[in-house]
DNA sequence: ATGCAAATTGACAACGTTGTCATGCATGAC
DNA sequence: GTCATGCATGACAACGTTGTCAATTTGCAT
């Protein structure tokens, strides 16, 4: 028994081949006895229709990729969770594209991509979905493509995206931190590529400044989103002459690094030093004391992503959609000493 | 400017469709100064071959899927790449199809898959590489795979597969506590539906008794791979009359939730308590204490997998391959405090 | 019954590619 | 010069499906 074809279908249901067509693609125009006798008989055959043939002949295509360079497997699980949730819903495949966000000729690899597996469209995740070039050689090619980006509004920009407050989140987690009664409040930055690390940031600059707290050049050091960038800042920050008395990294990841930098140092955390994440990743949870961070649904994001790429490959107006991360306090933040 | 097609690039390199074809293909058979022209003209066009023409026609796959239902985020992200990498390599394209073990029409899921989608064949990871029934089924259905499996030696049941010896390396780290002194040694299992439980106990139980350790029921619990069963197992060891003085928790997720129940508990690790892992995930790097656990190349692994499948589906003969993960020795395991 | 629009159905081509087979041409042995 | 040989090339069909359009049937008002 090899695989039945349409055309199996149409000879036991003793139609032609388009009558069966109509009713798997649910055209009408079939009469309901006919259509009882064709699905009885596509049941039988155990027919599936096939997706080469289909998308060759008619066109539409009916997988879209997922592009993505991002090394922190949480976040692309739960992105890659969220879009099958939604391909599936709608009868898409999903193509997976990790790639290198610094390859010269992204542009191409993504239009040959595209072409070669008949992709409707994208779906694109930091750092790719903020590089406005990217974006634009990629409408030029004319393919469809929805962005996961981090922003504090809608950019407008024309390109439909949904966008991840992550400068409110900052600020949010800052202003918690200040109302504990922290002054001194380091901050480590994330990835450059990352349009979120800015971001994070701005929401960090904004609460000082809102509280009134005075900002300070030192206790701010550049980073790359990684453990080791997170162990190496907050050494350097608990090694000034007057320390923070709490850090705030810019996702989970530095934050265990400043939670193992503390350890290193002899500080009991929180009472010797707050630490707070971004990001809400199980090591935030499973760690000691368990981080303070802030929840962003990925998942959910990504299936919102998704469908509004559907949405927009079906022709309907789509608009863009913003989501903001929610504070979570756990065991690792506490007011601070009081000073001796 | 469309997409350019084989029809495009015959017509500007003024050959036949089959020609260039021919060219694509290597077939061989094709003057030099004729494969170089149609090379040109696929340059100038920014031709690629269309995926879906192409195995429609010439009924061969050109993709193969990637099969797992694991909540082990860094393990199927490893996975993932390690097939990513291969199937790149060999020109083939990859579908991931997360899903549930414990569907009840599994295999007509996956034929449908493999029909719909003209897979070429199927990785298995566990625990669906590990289902004899699951497996049966596919063969019947004529589908190509192989499987990724915790095993001691070759099954050699007549499935391709690649092996990972848990059990050597349980017994590794097993023998590794008790060389430090470890006599009570706690042991929690991880989920029954994966071949790795069983036999990571055995490695456990056969360390013990190779070293003349006494075995102790009370000091092995049943669990789930999970961060919860760590930390409840733990705390029901750590409230024994005669408590453990060391904790193999049989995958790193446990094991923090290990690290957590002695921090609620009070013990320092690993003064108090040694604790272990098993996966080497980057979570094992970025506790405090790091965690001992053991390493298994996961990427080269997955890797090593889709390579068999391919040369199974080219009709080459596939030796099966193990791998034995190695002993990670980090910060969570001392030798034991002395009896008071 | 009759006519006519609407609903239902089917024949055929086409999507972009490769398999099969036939053809043309150069090469070298006789 | 003739013939077999093999290489290089092309014409055409086919893969499984859907779009187009025409043919047939149905329903309903007359």
């Amino acid at each position: 028994m090899g695989t039945a074809t349409i055309r199996d279908v149409a000879k036991q249901a003793r139609v032609s081949l388009k009558t069966v067509s109509r009713v798997i693609n649910r055209e009408g125009s079939v009469r309901d006895e006919t259509r009882e006798r064709v699905l009885r008989a596509i049941e039988q055959l155990g027919y599936r229709p096939d997706l080469s043939a289909r998308s060759l002949r008619s066109a539409k295509a009916y997988a879209i990729g997922l592009v993505y360079d991002n090394p922190n497997p949480y976040y692309i699980i739960a992105v890659q969770q969220g879009a099958l949730a939604a391909c599936r819903e709608m009868g898409f495949g999903l193509q997976i594209h990790p790639c290198n966000s610094r390859a010269p000729k992204l542009a191409e690899e993504l239009r040959d991509l595209v072409h070669r597996s008949r992709l409707a469209g994208l779906v694109l995740a930091p750092p790719m979905s903020e590089r406005m070039g990217l974006l634009r050689e990629l409408a030029a090619y004319d393919i469809p493509l929805v962005r996961i980006i981090s922003a504090a509004e809608d950019p407008r920009d024309g390109f439909p995206c949904v966008f991840v407050d992550d400068r409110d989140a900052a600020y949010a987690i800052t202003a918690y931190l200040i109302q504990l009664g922290h002054v001194r409040i380091g901050f480590l930055w994330g990835g450059k590529q990352h349009r979120s690390s800015p971001e994070r940031y701005k929401g960090y600059e904004k609460a000082l400044h809102d509280y009134g707290v005075p900002m300070s050049e030192e206790l701010v050091l550049e980073g790359d989103y990684s453990f080791d960038d997170g162990f190496r800042g907050a050494r350097r920050l608990l090694g000034l002459a007057e320390p923070p008395t709490a850090i705030f990294g810019s996702n989970d990841e530095i934050a265990a690094g400043v939670l193992a930098a503390a350890r290193a140092a002899g500080l009991h955390v929180p009472y010797d030093l707050s630490v707070a994440g971004f990001e809400d990743s199980p090591f935030s949870r499973h760690s000691w004391p368990s981080l303070t961070t802030s929840r962003q649904r990925t998942e959910v994001i990504a299936e919102h992503a998704t469908r509004l790429l559907i949405a927009e490959i079906h022709g309907d107006d789509v608009k863009n959609e913003g989501f903001s991360p929610e504070l979570v306090v756990r065991g690792s933040t506490a007011p601070p000493r009081p000073r001796p």
